[in-house]
DNA sequence: TGAGTTTGCGTGTGCGTACACGGAATTTAT
DNA sequence: ATAAATTCCGTGTACGCACACGCAAACTCA
């Protein structure tokens, strides 16, 4: 036994003549080790770390939360515990916090690299430490072996280009409302916007669509002014605030414009039910933290071999297929 | 040991005072059973049985199997171990395979409950059994405890009702093609013609459209005509054969008509691409079995509290947000 | 009151793995 | 050659639970 087990987790003290013959008789008769046992043996807790922006007054995170603690609920009974790291919504926070996470002994960390360029270097210290990462919500396309659970963002403004493209009348202007906070990914931002623009690129056919581009900071109701609506059919709100906009035209008695934008908050699904915002791409914020805990699990304690990418489906949300229970 | 043993699979053979006493301290230490350990002791092979049409000329049975293989190979550890029956496409087949399935002695069966009227008393059996069940694809609506993985059929079809309103003429005629074949859930269907009824039902504002309904048997291609589909707007195909109609339309070159149908078959995909399929509503039949066998796992093997419905999200798919990978 | 029956209880072993420990075999140093 | 250091290997126990087995206590009935 001993020996047998010396050779399985190659930890030496064993001569070589042994290891072949062990090894040939584990090919010879297929010998799996029984996770089951031997996680009963080590005993041993899974810490897995959960990198976050705090989420008391964000429904989005809120979700994922929900998610999160769904699979570990599950997965406590094999070992793994959470350890929360949440900052505020800054950049300051955010690197504070970073430093704290990496301080901590974990091993696994879940994470939302919201802050591109904070996070590139951040999530190689992880590489380097072998530790596995899985990301949500937004991806770093480097060619990490960290994992994804996530929509494909340009995908996703791709489709977005394509229900705008539903038009009424022939002629078609299109308004790009981007409304920024210092806490978003950019890079999902940028890269919904890049998929829009595609869409309409890679149909020549759609001539008869102009566009243009706002830029408002923050929540910012009372940047909004009515001469940016003018002569406008189709906004299109490339992350979770369509609702400002909605709320806006509903305001100044705007109608007939479309409206598509992301995400199933409250303030969203009111104007949808309204009718004012007409498609709304939900991210399952929920299935997202779920499957994120989940792949660290089938990783480090079942250790199966896993697919890196998670996709979430495109689901297109209107007011006729929207209920409550799926958040 | 023993009698702590007895007392917690109550299995009797001990005094009343110290069931009571081991009882207060399971209570007061919050002690669980460790389920690792107990089917590590218990040694035990979980039988699931798979009850499903024979998939090999049916693309969306197929994904149903992958999706199924590929939870049974994570779940294999755990003892999982499945045994498949399928039946031909016609109700002799389907009787005689429900015997044998009846004499099989399993833990657990995973069923998709095609012929409806046949299913409900093979079900109840089930019940009587007290052998959890989860049903995939359509569900019989009972107020059994079985379990469903499968969408909701009649929010898709009131879905589908409103992809149709997009018009771009006001008048509005719209054809329901229903195309049936034997081995088909009736139930799914009609729920789904129902729910699309309902989207206009429930909308009195579109009083402009006018329906009109078609039968055909089998994939008979040669039973469509021309005049079925003179003045006809948009079609719906409320299963997944959408693709006999586009090829009739594309054939008599019949263009401008808007299509709204069911999952990714090869041949619809083909006409999606085309631009003769407008929508495809996905059933993720992959992630259906995938789910189904998670589900009987997590009931038997872990032995959690389950949710007894998980609705697949209803993913509307257009051309450009179709990606091959997802089946 | 004693034999027979029933009920209650503890011991022991096994499930498959991990790892500490100590002894045996081998090598190196003196 | 002998002592010391090193490498190699087997035994034993633990992880938390399930269950067979057998013994002791309590009960039944004549």
């Amino acid at each position: 036994m001993g020996t047998v087990d010396r050779i399985i987790h190659n930890r030496g003290q064993v001569a070589q003549e042994n290891v072949d013959k062990v090894n040939a008789i584990i090919e010879k008769y297929g010998y799996k080790r029984n996770i089951l046992a031997s996680n009963l043996a080590l005993n041993k807790k899974f810490r897995f770390a959960v990198f976050l922006p705090q989420y008391e007054k964000l429904e989005y995170w809120k979700s994922q939360i929900i998610g999160i603690e769904k699979a570990v609920l599950e997965f406590s009974k094999f070992g793994v515990v959470l350890d929360y790291f949440f900052y505020d919504f800054n950049e300051v926070s955010f690197k504070k916090t970073v430093q704290k996470v990496l301080e901590f002994d974990c091993d696994a960390l879940l994470f939302a690299p919201i802050f591109h360029e904070e996070s590139i270097h951040f999530l190689q210290e992880y590489e380097k430490r072998n530790i596995p990462v899985v990301m949500i919500d937004s991806n770093i396309d480097s060619e990490s072996k960290h994992a994804y659970v996530g929509q494909d963002a340009f995908q996703s403004g791709y489709l977005a280009g394509r229900l705008s493209s539903f038009a009424v009348k022939n002629k078609r202007h299109i308004l790009i409302c981007k409304i920024t906070r210092e806490i978003e990914s950019t890079s999902v931002y940028l890269q919904r916007i890049d998929g829009f623009y595609s869409f309409f690129k890679d149909h020549e056919e759609l001539t008869n669509f102009k566009f243009s581009e706002i830029t408002i900071k923050d929540s910012g109701f009372d940047q909004l002014t009515l001469d940016m609506f003018s002569g406008i059919n189709s906004i299109f709100v490339p992350n979770s605030r369509a609702y400002i906009v909605a709320g806006f035209l509903e305001k100044n008695n705007i109608k007939g414009v479309r409206i598509i934008g992301y995400d199933l908050l409250k303030e969203n699904i009111e104007y949808l039910n309204k009718g004012i915002i007409d498609f709304l791409i939900n991210q399952r914020p929920e299935d997202q933290g779920y499957m994120g805990i989940t792949y660290l699990y089938k990783k480090l304690v079942l250790q199966e071999e896993t697919e890196k990418t998670h996709y979430i489906p495109l689901e297109i949300i209107l007011k006729e297929n929207y209920s409550p229970a799926k958040n």
